[in-house]
DNA sequence: AACGAAGGCTATGAGGGTTAGCCTTCATTA
DNA sequence: TAATGAAGGCTAACCCTCATAGCCTTCGTT
């Protein structure tokens, strides 16, 4: 019925998205995406509630593009690998996305049908946590590799490392120890085994290490023959 | 020489402060300071810059904030607990500051001066985890502290952790497993030692552990006997 | 008493978001 | 074939914001 469009709601959010990844928030006007589009700013609200709304529909954007990265990146099968290669494509993504990425957990408020995303989005990287630290824990330890793969990259981005050192050699440690870190629930029954076999201890706590991390419980049985 | 002034820098970023915190970035106008704290617009730029500079302002005051409640948390003198203090003072401070603080680290430029900043809002903190870590490990042990913590409080504040779980629970368990992860260098003599002097193992890695983790070499060792 | 600088003010302009209302196009349909 | 009407464009206009120009008042200093 209509005229013929001269512009989409996916050129818009493209158009929208370049100028927010290229000159920042403050040139992300709804007149300079406009112009981007070939089309003038109020022609813009027919397809786009207001300037809010296009923010949105750009960072869903970003958000589905980081996690087609990250379920491209975990393809081996071995945990530990598909892990660090998806903490890998996270940080490129970043790096390649920097305004974007910071501003995906910027919003304040969650958006509604986040719920389902956040779902979809973390399917993958949730099944090989939990292949690493066991199901109990996958949820906790998702959540720790995922904030600390976060804070490193913001602060990174956000020039916050300026007490020198090697940043790379900083995020190789904390991946390491982390992904270590997550798989001790799983490590210490071998620990166990083996000291309990030489006999250098009596009683050692078996599953149920408490919410004291369970490398000092164990290091502190040790101390105890 | 001047007539009486009837307002002062520290109440044009007290006013920004409070507004921004309250009612978020976009009402924190020119206006609605100045109205804040009796004067009109153009007013406030005999003392700041512009808007910029005014948000600078502010989050350096933040900033100072948050050293100080975080030197004031570390009092005890044992690093473990000292680090646990600081962790749960820096949470609680974004909690009460939320919009201030996620935006702390927001900011794209890195302000001039903000080394000398970060220098001293660190320095407590590098100091209780060189007793932790170990000297050469400090900063990057303090950075993989800090990247957890902040993208667990940015993530929590921005309301994504949306697969139900506890929260509490997830925050607990991360900083149990980063600062035992922190420690494993230190941790992991007294293992050796223990196990040594059960004579479970031949030969063990001393000190050399690689950029694998400590505790994975370990256990490794330990199967190997 | 005069000076002059600090610190207020009004007026104003530029730029951005958004709405109102109109016009053109063109697939559908009588 | 001609009328219809909706989609989608446009201009004009409004309001709000930042920011500057330029003026006036105050009051310590000389």
């Amino acid at each position: 019925m209509p005229a013929h469009a001269q512009t989409s709601t996916d050129a818009i959010v493209a158009a929208g998205r370049n100028l927010l990844e290229e000159r920042g928030m403050e040139a992300l006007t709804m007149r300079g995406v406009a112009s981007a589009v070939g089309v003038r700013a109020p022609s813009l609200y027919k397809r786009v509630r207001d300037r809010s709304d296009l923010v949105r529909l750009i960072l869903e954007d970003v958000a589905d593009e980081l996690t087609s990265a990250l379920d491209a990146a975990a393809g081996c099968g071995d945990p530990v690998a598909d892990a660090r290669a998806m903490a890998s494509a996270y940080r490129a993504f970043a790096h390649d996305n920097p305004v974007t990425y910071s501003l995906m957990f910027a919003a304040q408020a969650a958006a509604p049908g986040g719920k389902a995303r956040s779902i979809r989005s973390s399917a993958t990287f949730l099944r090989t946590i939990a292949e690493l630290a066991g199901p109990d824990r996958a949820l906790s330890a998702a959540r720790l590799i995922v904030a600390w793969a976060h804070g490193f990259i913001v602060m990174e981005l956000a020039g916050a490392f300026l007490l020198g050192g090697d940043v790379e050699e900083a995020w190789e440690f904390g991946l390491d120890r982390i992904l270590t870190a997550v798989r001790q629930a799983d490590e210490v029954p071998h620990l166990v085994a083996a000291v309990e076999g030489a006999g250098v201890v009596g009683e050692l706590p078996g599953r149920s290490l408490g919410s004291v991390g369970s490398m000092e419980t164990t290091s502190l049985a040790l101390r105890t023959p």
